[in-house]
RNA sequence: UGGGGCGUAGCCAAGUGGUAAGGCAGCGGAUUUUGAUUCCGCCAUCCCCUGGUUCGAAUCCAGGCGCCCCAGCCA
């Protein structure tokens, strides 16, 4: 499969590629270097994928790199486990940033040394006020703010105290350093922001060697000229953030001058994709990990069984641009479909079974039948599928009393097992309740195969097992997270969420190739879906999960059927 | 008159003065040993609104309206 493959330049046309190929034209860069900063505190979600298609997908197109960054800036929420899962995520999805991996934390001393060049300028002071104070001195939005009565403390004064608060003088929020800039900004970010704050905390990668630590306003701008990004990409939200970026690499002796530039982030429907919900649905149990197959992560799609050449597929699909908005989940699951269509094996395998016996069919008698393996590439190959007098078919596949336009079996009526023989349904057994539980049925032998040698023909293909033969498994079917399209991401973000999100099948039968292998490659059960191994799996208990159904139009005509009636 | 951004079909999204790309969804039809796939066809006289400029405007100008983001020592 090419999903090992690195990803390479799926191009799209977009307003942050037309900037780029602008300054590259106008001789501004030689190449694009870009990066993706995640903070190591949680799992990277689809959402990031779109940022990490475009900033790989960028850099590639345009003869440049890529960066691995962590904005590891806040010692009190960043884990080791977040930064390999991260790295796993991002190699994953197909690409490569070489010897390009950084940590916000390499630049602290950097940072720290510029903190002292603003001070010394005059950009910047030491502020005692606590939180509180600060808080009702920053205005409010219609309102400009009041300057700290600490604001003009002279420089050798603020020299000291940074340094002492460096050196782990003062306790947490004690103190404060921020940028000298305008409390009466329209900006908010402009009232005199926040640089460095004390934290006593142990970093995953500096342990307690700092007890301050940068803001990410502080740090971010200054990393991206350390490292030479050429463009910066991030979301909308930064936008305003974009003019203190811009303040620092001017106040700054700077090594280059990247640009700022922001997109929409990704937003779906029946999903959030809020990093504290993410958390919480973990922390809380309402989901089993983060690697849930119900979880809009990457490690969740991946569970279920998402190639990610399908995720990198649906994020050219929706495109980027500066509008908020939500995309229709029917996109990803196109996606998926569109990737597992070409490349999935086909097997039979029955969700829910209903016994079948073929009166004519001798018993202890059995037989093998070729059946191929992907319907449009016949380099895929042919395997035996072993056929007896009992088998077990879907039971929806069979009604006793069928409306108008279900060709399926019922009483009297003839489908066409697939790969095998024309049956004609002849009764329905029923149990004291009155549930059909086995249905008996003859076979035309010359059909074998599933053609006629008469002509004639059924009106529909279905798909079964073998009883004899048939392995048990387990199988999981996922439905959206979330029952509404459009779920809260507030307080109260679990009343929205989709009690029936996982079903669990326990006799499953599936033919033996199933079984016997071993590959964790995804297979499509025919006429239900695409499936994928799950990790809980052994030899003695196969679990499957559904990736995503395959379209079904008879769902449809049924429901317009009933509703017609 | 706090600042910043956005408004093109049900959902994404091109288009940047010359008479509305494409995708998803939907709807018809053909093919089909998966009611799958594939293949054809349909789906915005109109671009948030109102004026204006122009031979000509989704694109330019003016004025409105709507939605999103910002008052963390989070990112």
């Amino acid at each position: 499969m090419a999903d090992g493959e690195t990803a390479v330049a799926e191009a799209g046309r977009d307003f942050i590629r037309d900037i780029v190929h602008a300054d590259l034209d106008a001789g501004r860069h030689s190449s694009a270097v870009t990066r993706f900063p995640p903070e190591p505190n949680g799992y990277l979600h689809i959402g990031h994928a779109k940022s990490i298609c475009l900033n790989f997908g960028i850099a590639g197109e345009f003869g440049g790199r890529c960066h691995l960054r962590f904005d590891d800036t806040n010692p009190t929420r960043e884990e080791q486990e977040f930064i390999d899962a991260i790295e796993r995520d991002v190699r994953w999805l197909g690409f490569d940033w070489g010897k390009h991996l950084y940590y916000a934390s390499d630049y602290f001393e950097r940072l720290y040394e510029w903190a002292e060049h603003l001070i010394r300028t005059g950009h910047a002071y030491v502020d005692d006020q606590s939180q509180e104070a600060m808080r009702i001195a920053r205005g409010t939005l219609t309102e400009p703010g009041k300057n700290s009565p600490f604001r003009d403390r002279p420089v050798e004064e603020n020299l000291d105290l940074f340094r002492r608060m460096r050196a782990g003088e003062f306790p947490n929020g004690a103190r404060v350093l921020r940028a000298k800039i305008d409390m009466s900004s329209g900006n908010i970010n402009l009232r005199d922001p926040v640089l460095y704050r004390i934290l006593h905390a142990h970093h995953p990668r500096t342990g307690t060697k700092w007890s301050i630590y940068p803001s990410y306003d502080y740090a971010h701008g200054q990393s991206d000229a350390i490292e030479g990004i050429t463009h910066s990409i991030c979301t909308l939200e930064f936008e305003d953030h974009r003019p203190l970026y811009e303040w620092f690499l001017e106040h700054l002796p700077v090594p280059s001058k990247p640009r700022q530039y922001e997109f929409a982030r990704l937003n779906l429907t029946y999903t959030v994709l809020s990093k504290r919900v993410l958390t919480t649905l973990v922390r809380d149990g309402h989901v089993k990990a983060w690697d849930d197959p119900r979880m809009p992560t990457i490690a969740g799609l991946r569970r279920r069984g998402v190639p990610p050449s399908a995720i990198r597929d649906f994020v050219k699909r929706i495109g980027v641009a500066k509008a908020n908005s939500v995309v229709d989940a029917n996109v990803l699951d196109f996606s998926i479909r569109e990737v597992l269509n070409k490349t999935a094996q086909r097997r039979m395998a029955v969700l829910r079974p209903l016994k079948v016996v073929i009166e004519n069919y001798p018993e202890g008698q059995s037989e093998e039948l070729e059946a191929v393996n992907h319907p449009d590439d016949p380099a895929a190959g042919t395997r035996k599928v072993p056929f007896g007098r009992e088998l077990f078919i879907e039971q929806e596949d069979f009604m006793e009393n069928p409306p108008k336009k279900f060709f399926r079996l019922s009483p009297g009526a003839e489908v066409r097992l697939r790969y095998a023989y024309f049956i004609t349904c002849r009764e329905a057994v029923k149990n004291a309740t009155g549930e059909v539980v086995e249905l008996r049925c003859t076979y035309d032998p010359a059909t074998k195969g599933g053609n006629a040698p008469d002509g004639r023909k059924v009106k529909a293909t279905i798909h079964w097992v073998s009883a004899a033969h048939a392995k048990t498994a387990e199988v999981r079917l996922y439905n959206p997270l979330f029952a509404r399209p459009d779920p809260t991401a507030g307080e109260n973000f679990t009343d929205d969420i989709n009690p029936q999100s996982l079903e669990v099948l326990n006799s499953v039968k599936i033919e033996p190739a199933l079984a016997a292998d071993p590959s964790a490659e995804p297979v499509q059960f025919e006429r239900l879906g695409y499936f994928a191994p799950d990790p809980d799996s052994t030899p003695a208990h196969p679990v499957f999960n559904r990736t995503v159904g395959l379209r079904d139009t008879y769902a449809k005509v049924a429901a317009s059927e009933a509703k017609g009636r």
